[in-house]
This record gives C-alpha cells, sequence and structure tokens, in this order.
DNA sequence: GTGGTCTAGACCACA
DNA sequence: GTGGTCTAGACCACT
C-alpha cells in the first residue's frame, strides 16, 4: 500500500488520524477481511476519543471503502479494499 | 398518592414489572416530578435486564404520562401524573 | 422539480428534514443564488436544533451541490444547483 | 484603548491586561484550582473584548502555566501554579 | 448490544 | 463572528 510522500506526519484533525490508524491496521493484516471490527464505543474508548469522533472517523473509512456498517450488526473490514485509497493523481 | 393495588403481586410481563416498580418511585417521591431518571441503558443494568426490556418498560411509563422523553435529553418525570394511571376502563 | 412518489412525507431523520426545508426555501426562491444563509447557529436557533443537527444539515446540502461553505465566510446559495437533486431513476 | 481601572497601571496591551486581570482572579481564590473558568466566548462577553483577544488573553496564561485547555471540554485552573507567573528575566 | 441520531456546549481556525 | 472540530452522554432503530 502505497503512503504518499505529501503526508508524512498524522492528521492534524484527530478523527482523520484515528481513521488513518484504524486503515494502517486493515493495510497490515493486524484487521482482516471480512473481520468484525470492536465496536464504535469500544473503539472510541480505545483511542481515548468521543463516541462521535470516533463515529466520525468510521465514516470517513466507510467512504475510502475500507470497511462496511451494518446496522445492529457491526462494521467489518471491506473485501476488497480499493486500490485508490489515496487518489493517484 | 395511590400506589396501584396491581403492585402486590407485580406483573407476569417483565417490562410491566418494571415499569410498576419505576411508577411506584415516582409515585413514592423517590423520583421527584422534573427531575431526570437514569439513562435507560443505566436503568437496564439497575434492573438486571435487556435495554430492549428496558425500553419497553419506559415506553409504557410514557403511555401512562408518568414521563416524558426527550431525544438527546433524556426522561423526566411528567409534571402532572394523570390519576387514571390505569385507564379508567 | 420532480418529488418522488415513495417520500411524500418529510424524512423521519431530522437533520435531513431541516436540509430538505432550508432546499425548499431555497427552490422557492425565498433564498437567492449567491445570498448568504443565515449563520449556522442562528439557523439552528431557527429550527429548534441543536449546532452540530444543523451542520449535519448543511453538509447534505453541500453533498446536494445546493450551498457553497467558506470558512470565517458563511454559506451561500450555490450558483447553479444542480437538476438532479433527487436522482431521477 | 484604554481600559481598566482594576489593574493599578495594567498592560498597554489589552489581551495582556485580560490575562492579568484573569489572573488576578486566580491568585485571589475567586477561581480555584481545577474550577471550570466561564466558556472564551462568555469571557470575551464579560470583558468587553472580542473572541480573538480573549483568545490571545487565554493563550497567554496557558503559557504561564495557569490554565489548562481540553478541547471539547473547557479551559480549567491549572493544579500547581507556577511561582514565576511573571518569567524572572 | 450493535450502529444511528440528537442535545448542549465547549475550544479551534479563519477572514 | 463565521464555519470547523470535539466532548460527554442521552435516546432511537435494529439484530
Amino acid at each position: 500500500m502505497r503512503v504518499p510522500e505529501f503526508a508524512p506526519q498524522p492528521s492534524q484533525v484527530l478523527y482523520v488520524a484515528v481513521a488513518d490508524h484504524v486503515a494502517a491496521r486493515i493495510a497490515s493484516g493486524d484487521l482482516k477481511v471480512g473481520a468484525r471490527l470492536p465496536a464504535e464505543r469500544d473503539l472510541a474508548v480505545e483511542y481515548g476519543v468521543s463516541y462521535v469522533t470516533m463515529r466520525r472517523a468510521t465514516a470517513v473509512l466507510r467512504e475510502r471503502g475500507l470497511i462496511v456498517t451494518v446496522h445492529g450488526r457491526g462494521t467489518f473490514v471491506a473485501e476488497s479494499p480499493p486500490a485508490e485509497t489515496i487518489e493517484d493523481a
């Protein structure tokens, strides 16, 4: 997975930074395809952020196609994460 | 204020039994008018029931006019609990 | 502007309902192209919702291309609102 | 702009004067250790200064170690205000 | 017991 | 003085 040189430091925006960190866990195989992530509330505690901030982070990951969310079920690592997570312009 | 006679032998339906117990707390002044009840999740833990059961119980109390619920704010003891707590059929 | 038959009543989701109402004000000419909307905080008060809910509403309008937002300046009615506000599938 | 009679000969720089006044309130025990200060916007109104000026004032107090700020929570009187409130140059 | 929405109100970045 | 982010914690919808 390619990491852009123009973004060496994590985002200054907290929910993006959290999203990036989870994305890295997925990319590294720590979170495997199809696996269920911890509950958003638990992730919020794990990252030391509020539930709302964690929700924004997962929203980012959803938009990136890295996770899929099912109401009442959980959030799961998406089947085929798109290569163009960062558009390769 | 009158406490319902049906309390001595509580309802066999769990969420009604829980609702009755909360109603008794309101009637006894343990929960005063205008006071905010504990969060539904906390009440569920307190009564040792599932969240869904607790939600049904609060729905019953809402129908009885004993509490009012405000999304995102909480549930509160209603101003003037109606005399016909049990519908006057 | 076409209104889908499958959505006769306003959205049950509050921020969408608010967004729809603002959209209607734009469509009706109440809010003209290029005009600045009231501050989001004022709109929140006007609609009787929290600031966060209003922000979600404006986010919806932004996604629909109906408004543009400038940090520190305000939010404005977009130049050419797209015809396919509701995709005509 | 001249203002405060409240300090003997206050700083000519407005935001420093405001910071000094808040510092005096902390020193006098009016604002106790661990207490939350009023919101920055409220302080701005209270002192009759702009929000930016108030932000500069709180920045000064932060640098002096008199207050700590938590995003989304508030600003609080620091635990142990250093003796060298004015840097010992 | 999960994700989804909402409230109230704080600080932050910008023009 | 605007929009942007964040906190803390509530109720709602769904499985």
